[in-house]
DNA sequence: GTACTGTCGTTCGAATTTGAACCGACACTG
DNA sequence: CAGTGTCGGTTCAAATTCGAACGACAGTAC
């Protein structure tokens, strides 16, 4: 449990940080941050809410909810989906683009310093197939 | 940053696991259950307001909020630090450790079951000490 | 076609978190 | 011992989260 305590603390920890740096250099919460880097990278620039939600790992009304903000502020827009009339697309604009390429690297700075630059290849490596499997389980085990 | 997604969605999946986890088996939030722990662990089981929210990682007015909601279950009480006459102890009661016996084995359990049994000793130990060098970067770079 | 069951996204209310503002008590300097 | 700055905890408003309830549509069985 040594383990699990350093686990909480330190994704706590995170998590506060990168709230701080994402806020300051842009205004942007961290969810909303990883709305933007999802959708960037699914094809089309696009997403259903729900596989949305899941990706980022939210509740549905949390994204609703910041998926309008995110709409407010210009950088999503909604459509409708064409395969089916219940769904909705949640569609990256280009000002999303070009915000989150302004903000990505002092992100990526942050993740680096903290965490990634403190490890070694093997520590890392290890840890990252370590994170992966638990993943795995937690996400098939719903 | 492989690492740092997988990092993230597993942080927050087991997040969500484990405040599930908690609310069903006593009614209690994952920060109400960290404090418990930090109190029943501290000499005396009492600690001072702001250490405590630094152990657990939240806002100073978060733990005050949280610490009013342990008292009214009756699982802490506030006390007058003798020492120090602005500040004030929050004290675990036999009802708290004793709460805190009782959830603490189904809480273990779930952590076991996704995140330390699916770990070899190796990836582990590796986790552990990677989580703690963060952790102390954090701490000392505020 | 009709009925059933499940899925999608939103809305709602309640709970929680945060940072800023604040007050009282400490510590230190002159 | 007054003056100044800092620290500890609370209060406040605003933002965000969640789960439950809801209405609309999809998919299937009959």
């Amino acid at each position: 449990m040594a383990a699990w305590r350093a686990f909480v603390s330190t994704s706590h920890l995170l998590e506060r940080r990168i709230e701080e740096q994402l806020k300051a250099s842009a205004g942007l919460t961290h969810p909303q941050y990883e709305i933007l880097v999802r959708l960037s990278d699914a094809p089309g620039r696009q997403m259903r809410m729900t596989e949305l939600a899941r990706g980022v790992v939210v509740s549905k009304s949390a994204l609703t909810y910041q998926i309008t903000q995110l709409e407010k502020a210009g950088l999503v827009k909604r459509a409708n989906c064409p395969s089916d009339d219940r769904g909705v697309l949640a569609v990256l604009t280009e000002a999303g683009l070009s915000c989150l390429e302004r903000v990505a690297p002092g992100h990526l700075e942050v993740v680096r310093a903290y965490l990634i630059d403190r490890l070694s290849r093997e520590e890392l490596h290890t840890m990252t197939s370590a994170m992966l499997k638990t993943e795995e389980a937690l996400r098939s085990s719903v």
